[in-house]
DNA sequence: TTGATATATTCCGTATTGGGAATATAATGC
DNA sequence: GCATTATATTCCCAATACGGAATATATCAA
């Protein structure tokens, strides 16, 4: 036995990054032609139509003919496994999560009383 | 040029089933020996001890030496990557997270006012 | 039909995977 | 020293992966 191949499962198919670019695509513009698809990646069109492959073949994206066209849509539900399975150590990241939040507010709290510039590092002298 | 090697980033780190539940084992148990990954896991010990190499070379884990055992800590950090992607999408699923989250709150509370049992299902009449 | 455009598929080559088996290293005990 | 235990490393191999190049299919347009 080899590897788990890309077109098994979930995780091995958005291990590559360019599969992960097509799909933040594809959630920000609902239904993508292959072509723009292409453009926005700057692959060469069989590399994508290949991923495109991988990801319908898994299920994240599914076809409709259009023409000429293929239009790809994004299955967000087919991402819930990951989703599910980091979410398992949420938890962990809370306390930090929150920290974080509360620093942004603070920042922003901050910049709408004097604007105009970012607050640097730390270096409180 | 083939694939972005499973010891160059976290996503490809992960995308072994094996991997993940090595993680999945630390992040319950914080702190363990190969041995006990190994007789969890079922697989051989240089299979594990492969692995552990993995998410070692990628930081998902490291390693203490403890007299002739390494005893291996999970860095859950840095699965934050990961998270981060996935929560990207998270509003897709809000409803169902609500909902999840309007749980979690009540076994909290029924929790703090009668602690020593989990409670179950929920069962919505 | 011919041709252009849009996309998918096939073949090739190199790199990598992940288990198996054997072996190497390291620490402990006698 | 030697044996035992715990873990890592090496070598082997079949199965992929993924980009490149070429080609195949499909649709539209004239």
């Amino acid at each position: 036995m080899a590897r788990s191949s890309a077109t098994s499962d979930v995780f091995n198919a958005i291990a590559a990054p360019q599969r992960r670019q097509i799909i933040d695509l594809l959630s920000k513009e609902r239904g993508l032609v292959v072509g723009t698809i292409v453009v926005a990646l700057g692959l060469p069109q069989p590399a994508v139509s290949k991923h495109l492959g991988v990801l319908r073949k898994v299920g994240i994206v599914s076809v409709t003919k259009q023409g000429q066209h293929r239009v790809y849509v994004l299955n967000l539900d087919r991402l819930r496994p990951i989703y599910d399975w980091v979410k398992t150590f949420e938890r962990h990241w809370e306390h930090q999560l929150d920290r974080i939040k509360e620093r942004a507010e603070a920042r922003a709290l901050a910049q709408a009383a004097a604007p105009g510039k970012t607050n640097r590092k730390k270096g409180t002298p």
